[in-house]
RNA sequence: GUGACCGUAGCUCAGUUUGGUUAGAGCGCCGGGUUGUGGUCCCGGAGGUCGCGGGUUCGAAGCCCGUCGGUCACCCCA
């Protein structure tokens, strides 16, 4: 073996990518569901969009980007997470009003890959921008919940808080803090750093987190507006029966957050990487990225993780027909082969020449429904067609074989 | 970035404790038994620089050192 796949990265191959293309055609029919659309955006930004949205304090833009200069000197860098870059695009758009935007695909993080953690890895997620109103969180909440739970992820709970925006959080920031300081001794190193950067990622440090039980909480020192805000996201939720816990202590990574933050865990997952999503509303990204304001909230859910909660029956895609050539009929096999794909059946043969039993072994492995087998009555204008799940086969016209197979 | 564990056939692993002659099994793959019939069964076959490099030894898959790779956890997050 001379190459290996980087560090990191997955090849996602028959019969396990069956259930990636079942998640992405499950993910395609929920978001259009609720009305989001499609968006196809960079791979790649201009490395500012991260530093900026994401914010220069957090872990993935310090150490995980994937970060390069193209061949004219920009600072490009591949994108770490979705949002900035809907956000970035919209902006770009000029447009006002609402977006309600859906997207999928790879994200990339330079980290030391474990279960669930990979360098190179596959997110789906929405965008509602424009809107302030608790019953855009409420919706995206809900769609990432009825998804996940229609994909048949295991044990999910749905976490929900409010770590307050840019008019409480400032004060309750400074409670924290001198909090915090009172207990330096009991602190480890990373949050005695993170006290001076980021001191509500204390709260959930694992170490840290069970010595400081009596911690100030975020939801305690709400303003107005952002208590009336979770009341009316909460109101919704159990509205639309979708059932939630509060968690107090939930915070999340990325410094765009404000008001709603939220994860989906798999609770049944015995691995460290549990939360299968997150996301959170965002009203201060568009004009951390320079433009004018613009509301948000989003989720991204993750892919991989979803796919290590599911427990999948990986067989290769079924096909309708395998034609079984006999003798040198190699060329009528294939011609027939032609029309029934053309027809719309799946079809497929042997271009090898090997032998009888051999393809129908190989039907057999394929789940074929039906062999054809074509051989000396093909002069007569007749194939064998042969069900493959009770043995029972007849000699039919050959003009007959499409309507056969899909006799029932 | 830190730590622990693990690298033998395509896959899952045995063999390493006590170094010894051609390195094994199951599954998978290919062929035959059935000169045109699968899924069961029987027979046969292909496939391995024992991750790589160095060292110790008469002799290394096995012992020592290094290195690369993988896995899991910390950290962080989807």
């Amino acid at each position: 073996m001379t190459f290996r796949a980087p560090k990191g990265t997955d090849d996602i191959l028959p019969p396990a990518s069956r259930t990636w293309r079942r998640l992405l055609l499950m993910w395609e029919d929920w978001a259009a569901r609720y009305g989001y659309d499609l968006v196809l955006l960079p791979f790649f930004e201009t490395t500012e969009v991260f530093a900026r949205g994401v914010g220069e304090s957090t872990e993935v833009v310090q150490k995980q980007m994937y970060t390069f200069e193209d061949k004219g000197g920009r600072s490009l860098t591949l994108r770490p997470e979705g949002t900035a870059s809907v956000v970035r695009a919209f902006l770009e758009t000029g447009a006002d009003g609402i977006l309600k935007a859906a997207y999928s695909g790879a994200m990339f993080r330079y980290e030391r890959p474990q279960a669930g953690r990979r360098r190179q890895f596959y997110q789906v997620g929405v965008e509602y921008l424009g809107s302030r109103a608790a019953a855009a969180d409420a919706e995206v909440i809900e769609l990432g919940y009825r998804y996940l739970t229609d994909a048949g992820v295991p044990g999910l709970s749905v976490l929900v808080n409010s770590i307050g925006d840019r008019v409480c959080r400032p004060a309750y920031l400074e409670v924290l803090k001198e909090y915090l300081k009172e207990r330096r001794a009991v602190l480890c190193d990373d949050s005695l750093t993170r006290l001076e950067s980021n001191p509500m990622r204390v709260l959930d440090c694992k170490v840290c987190a069970p010595r400081l039980s009596d911690a100030p909480s975020p939801v305690d020192h709400l303003c107005m507006e952002c208590a009336t805000h979770y009341d009316e996201v909460r109101a919704a939720l159990r509205d639309m029966d979708v059932p939630y816990e509060e968690a107090p202590r939930l915070v999340r990574g990325l410094d765009y957050y404000e008001r709603t933050a939220f994860e989906y865990v798999a609770t049944d997952l015995e691995t460290a990487q549990n939360a299968v999503g997150g996301g959170g509303r965002y009203d201060g990204l568009a004009e951390l990225l320079g433009g004018k304001p613009v509301p948000g909230v989003g989720f991204a859910l993750g892919l991989d993780r979803m796919v290590l909660t599911l427990f999948e029956v990986e067989e290769l895609e079924p096909l309708d027909v395998y034609i079984v050539v006999a003798g040198d009929r190699r060329g009528d096999g294939a011609k027939l082969a032609s029309n029934l794909r053309y027809e719309g059946i799946r079809t497929d043969l042997d271009v090898e020449g090997r032998s009888v039993k051999a393809q129908f072994r190989a039907a057999d492995r394929r789940g074929a429904a039906t062999a054809l087998v074509v051989g000396d009555e093909w002069d007569d204008g007749r194939v064998v067609v042969k069900d493959l799940a009770t043995g029972r086969q007849e000699v039919i016209l050959k003009e007959e074989v499409a309507a056969w197979t899909r006799r029932t």
